[in-house]
Formats: C-alpha cells, sequence, structure tokens
DNA sequence: GTGGTTTAGGCTACCGGTAACAAATTTGAG
DNA sequence: CTCAAATTTGTTACCGGTAGCCTAAACCAC
C-alpha cells in the first residue's frame, strides 16, 4: 500500500507536494499531518481531525513515503544512531545490538549497524562514512580507538557512549564492567574450589583490550592469592577461535605439566580446549579443570559443561541505548547530558568443567 | 585532522561554500576537486593540479567532510546498499555479510546492515525504514517477504538481490544455491555409507524456509532411494538451538528407536543432539550418526567431529555485491540488467560422526 | 456580543550540495 | 598567428522537506 514511487507507470518518486495537491492543502500541512500519527493528538478540532484523515489516506493510496533524505536536509535531524560492534558474529555482540536496538527504536531513531572487525583502522573509516550521515548519537565498543577517530567524535559534538568495558579515560558515557574485576572474581572462586596452579589462555594483548584486561585480572588474582604467576599464554590474533583454544592446550601442558586449571579468554576458546582434552583422554574436570568467559550457547550445551563469567550482553545493549536517548533528547533541548557511568553486573556460572 | 565541526569554538558545521571562501575559488570546484580523489586523472593542466591541490589543503586544515546528506539530497545517489540477514549471530549470515562488504565497498558504497530475526514483518518494517534513505540497492537472505513488501520494492526501483535460495520466483537477481538440493545429497552419500533408518530434525516449516527446504529435499532423497519415510521431527521456532537438538534427540528415539543417523537442520542443532548422546552414553556414529549443516566452526572443533555440508557463505556474499554492482551500474547508465541467478557450489564434508 | 486566547493552516526562506549549462582559458594543428 | 577543440571554472537553479513567522478561524468566558 505504500510503495515508494508511483505505482501507475508515472517514473518520478510521489514527493509530499503531489498529495498536498491531491488533497487540495499546503505541503506544510501534509507534513504536519504525517508527522503526528494517526490517532494521536487531535487539537480538538473536528474539522482538522478530518482533514488530517483524509491527508493519510491519501498518502496511503499514492504510495507515498516520506523522504529521509530530504527530512534529515531539511530538520537537522537524521534519524539513526550508530553502532559499532567488533564482529557480527559473536553472540555477546550481537545480543548488545538487539538491547540497543529494542531501547532505541521505541523513539522512533534507526539504529545503524556497523562491524570493524577488532580493528581499530577499520573502526575509524567505519566512523568516517557513519559521521558523514550525521548520526544523532554514537554507540562504541570499548575503548580503543585511534586519535583520529577521538578527534572525529568530539568534533561532530555527538553524544558518545561506549560499552563493554570501563575506562579511565572515557570520551563521554560508559556502560559495562570491569572485565578484570570479572577474571579476578572467577580466580577466587577457582581458588574455592581447591585449583592452585593456574594458567591463562588468551589472544595477543594488543588486539583486543578486553582479552588484555581479563589476562590483566587473572595475573591481579593470582598474585592477590599467593599462587604462582606468570602462567599466561597467547595464541593468536583476535578473535581467538575453537581452534586457537584447541591448539592451547599442549602447549600449556607442555609448558606447565602441574596446570590443574586453564582459564579461557571466551568460551570458544574453552570450548576449543574442552574438545582436545575429549580427544587426547585428558579427563575434565578430573585431571584438567577448564573455565571460561562470555556465557556463550556452546558453554551451556556441552559436555561437560563450561564454567564461565555470564554477562547481561543485552541488559549492556539496552542501558546504553537508554542513555544515549536522554544524551540525544537533552542535546535537542540544547542541554548537555553530564558524562555518565552504568555499571553491568556479571555472574560466575560454576559448572561441571571445573 | 577531519573534525566534523569547525574546531576552534565554531558551533557550525563548516561547509563547502567555508572552503570554497578561504581559497578564493567557487563552491562547484571545490565539489569537483573534491570529488576526485588526490592525485587521480590531472587533466593535464599544471596551474589546475595546484589549485586542485590547495583545495585538498584547505579542506583539510578546516576539518571538512562533506555531508552525505546534501550530497544525496542533490544529485539522488545515497552512496549505500541496504542488506538484510536473518541474524547477526550465525556465522553463515555474518559471512555473507562480509563478503558482500568486500565487493560493494571497493566501488565507493558503503552497506548499511539490518536483521529481521526471521521475521518477515520485522523484515518488512526494516526494508521499509532503509527504503526511506534511498538506497541504490538492496540485498536480501531468502525469498519470503510480505506481500508489501514485495510492492515497496518494486515501487522503489531499486536493484534487488536475494541470496542464500534458489527461488521460483525471484524479485528480481538471486544468488545461492538449492538447499534441498544440498540435503539430498547428503541423504545420498549417508546412504553410500551404509545407512537406511534416517530421520530429520528441524524448525517449525513456517519459520524457516531453508529448513523448510532441506527438510523437502531430505524427503526427496528418501523416498527416491526407497527408504523409510515420514520420519522427520519439529523442536521449535527458527533458529533452532543447540538446546532444540539436545530435546530432539530423546523425542526421535522414543520415536523411531531404530533409527541410526540424525540428519539435522544445521549445525547447532547437531552439534546439541551429539552432546546430548555424549551424556546419555550412546556412541557416536556408533550406535547413532549424527549430521549437521553450514559448516559452522563448533562442528570441526568438536569431538567426534560433525560430518556437515559446508557453503560458501563469504562466496555467496561477494557474488551478490558483483552482481548488485553491475545492476547499479547499468541502472546509472539508464539501462536495466536482465535478471540473473548465480550459483554457488556447497561441499559435502564427511567427518567422525557418521 | 465582544475581545482575548488558542489553534490550524499558509507562506517564505532555506538547509548544502550537484547537474546543467555558459563562459573563460589553454592547447595544438595548420 | 589564428581558429577550433579541449579543458577548467563560474553561474544558476534546483532537489523535498521543515522551521519560523503570520493570518484566519474557532473557542471561551464574561
Amino acid at each position: 500500500m505504500t510503495p515508494v514511487q508511483t505505482p501507475s507507470g508515472g517514473q518520478r518518486p510521489v514527493t509530499m507536494a503531489d498529495v498536498a495537491a491531491r488533497v487540495g492543502v499546503s505541503k506544510m500541512t501534509v507534513s504536519r499531518a504525517l508527522k503526528r500519527r494517526v490517532g494521536a493528538k487531535p487539537g480538538g478540532r473536528a474539522q482538522s481531525e478530518a482533514l488530517h484523515l483524509r491527508i493519510h489516506q491519501a498518502a496511503e493510496e499514492m504510495g507515498y513515503v516520506v523522504d529521509q533524505t530530504a527530512r534529515t536536509f531539511s530538520s537537522k535531524r537524521s534519524g539513526f544512531v550508530a553502532a559499532l560492534i567488533p564482529t557480527l558474529n559473536n553472540s555477546n555482540f550481537s545480543d548488545t545490538a538487539h538491547g540497543l536496538t529494542a531501547a532505541i527504536e521505541a523513539s522512533g531513531l534507526q539504529v545503524l549497524l556497523g562491524y570493524s572487525d577488532y580493528d581499530i583502522h577499520t573502526e575509524e573509516r567505519l566512523l568516517r562514512a557513519m559521521l558523514t550521515r550525521r548520526p544523532e548519537g554514537v554507540i562504541l565498543t570499548g575503548g580503543s580507538h585511534t586519535p583520529l577517530a577521538r578527534r572525529m567524535l568530539k568534533a561532530a559534538g555527538v553524544p558518545v557512549v561506549e560499552t563493554w568495558d570501563l575506562l579511565a579515560d572515557p570520551i563521554e558515557h560508559m556502560v559495562g564492567f570491569s572485565n578484570a574485576d570479572a577474571t579476578a572474581e572467577l580466580v577466587r572462586c577457582l581458588h574455592a574450589r581447591g585449583y592452585r596452579r593456574m594458567v591463562f589462555m588468551g589472544g595477543l594483548p594488543n588486539s583486543d583490550a578486553r582479552g588484555a584486561d581479563r589476562r590483566q585480572g587473572f595475573e591481579r588474582a593470582i598474585a592477590a592469592l599467593g599462587l604462582p604467576g606468570g602462567r599466561t599464554l597467547s595464541v593468536g590474533q583476535a578473535p581467538v577461535s575453537m581452534a586457537h583454544g584447541a591448539q592451547g592446550v599442549a602447549q600449556a601442558q607442555r609448558q606447565w605439566p602441574d596446570m590443574d586449571v586453564l582459564v579461557c579468554v571466551s568460551d570458544h576458546a574453552a570450548f576449543g580446549a574442552l574438545m582436545e582434552c575429549e580427544r587426547r583422554g585428558i579427563e575434565v574436570p578430573k585431571q584438567l579443570a577448564i573455565a571460561g568467559f562470555g556465557g556463550f550457547e556452546v558453554a551451556n550445551a556441552c559436555h561437560p559443561r563450561l564454567t564461565t563469567v555470564a554477562v547481561d550482553c543485552v541488559g549492556i545493549g539496552r542501558a546504553a541505548g537508554d542513555l544515549l536517548l536522554r544524551a540525544i533528547h537533552a542535546a535537542h533541548a540544547g542541554q548537555r547530558l553530564l558524562p555518565e557511568t552504568v555499571v553491568i553486573p556479571f555472574r560466575m556460572e560454576l559448572r561441571e568443567s571445573t
């Protein structure tokens, strides 16, 4: 019922002026009638209400759809927010995108998504492309950005929310949790279960800031508990794959034969390690315990089920969306929301693998 | 070096007119100079070349970035294509998105991504939102769309590529493979390995067209081989989860105790089934074989490794992108590319689970 | 009725680029 | 040196909406 061009042979897309001419009013009246929803906010005038309805009907009959480009151009409101995540194929981030979309779309804004493949230069390019379209707000993942990216954001003057980490030097707003604290907490839980000779397996620290934080939390907790330290392994660029995890088991055992638990930077690595143990006849958790991070589906489906740190990923997205909306509304009212930080809880899921 | 607003206290974003004034030329000259890249296509005039350079320098110094909205508005070219996939969190589709992005971005267009959560009404809403921004092309996944969505696309007059399926009634172009044929081929391979009492496990057919096609291919092949038919199981809405797969094992064994292989609609379901077998002490493949679909990472990381049908997901994206680009270029030249179909190959990965 | 107050709808200008055409300048062949 | 062709730059007119202001009409109390 609402094609974008005139359905019957016409080449030119239907414009607001066409609708106005058909109804016999001015463009402006059509613009106003379409802006408020069909039944909403009748000023109390019966005649106006009828005209309003006629305009909506005409628009539908003619297949008229507003041109968002023209609207953006004129009103200086683009009607979208840009959200940048490291990768599509990670349910943690796609869950965050879901939460974000749910929170944002209620207000009539659209979320446009981009992914950086864990590369800050790709992120910069993407950000530039998004900014040329004048988003009303920007959501980033993590706090690692190129200097130029930070400058572009500052200069653009749009509200920014960084998610998934708690940063010492945020650009503006922040929604996340401390990956270091979460991993430290996991180490303490494992210690309470009697494990003492812990090894951490993760990606190369410079490729993934969150992984590096987890590693740091691991080392801090190990030191605080007086356990043997220096036992961390790097198995490749982020994102660390299941194959990386499998390969890490042999490497860790060779280097630290007395290891009793392998703490992995993510559930994917942990799963790879777990299956490799199965293949090598290493009993989990009897001979070697394994823990992951992230609360992914696979961790709860595999056998034995993996101990992990579950994060409220959807909650991160929702909170980031709510916060960004408030910032956008404030900006629209000519004010500026003071930088806020929302801390999202995490939860230890102690399962069969430890 | 390229902020979006004037860096030093200025409230108003820098416009092309500002750059033009600074260099002492007209807006048009700036527009032309910025359109072609820094070193490209000098007409052979040294003076022109120098001016060109001065304009680029001035733009950079002032932190000028073109306003894509204004450019779109004026030129009628939005500079992006819309890509709609069922879900973010499925590496098959995110791989396709990667291939698509790689193919498209070389031409200077941007890919804007949306996900429908396997719901055609969500897809319709999303499509409408995208179309208000006037994409130069649209990529869809599959061939199930609301009637209104089809009409909107027709009316919008933009090139459309449907991916991942081969359809009897495509909107325009098509890049994919026959899910039914692929599954039938898998059934023949399993038959050759000696399996006879096959059961198919998938989601509710109306929730996932590709899953339904696979089921149909299964039934067709079973009938052609003269094997006992009617053995298909539905375990929930798409996307079928690992938990669904686990739950399906018991159900299938209860219903068909003599089953010797369980063919699953996806690797996720197959993995869930595999782990459930581990838990119940069912030996795979000795007592029960399991096959999946999709060539996901988990299928090649688990133990035993899962037999699956590997699809060139990136290739689908790349081919769809190339095809869409040709259609866009044709449209830009006033022609129309005749509907094309690109068939993407699939490959049987026979592994330890069968 | 009357006058002040509210509300609806019309008019004008403009957002920031680019297409299309016109004018100016350079190039090159004869 | 001259003139036509090629190339560069300038001028003008929009693209399709919405902000802001203004007038006209309806409402309401006294």
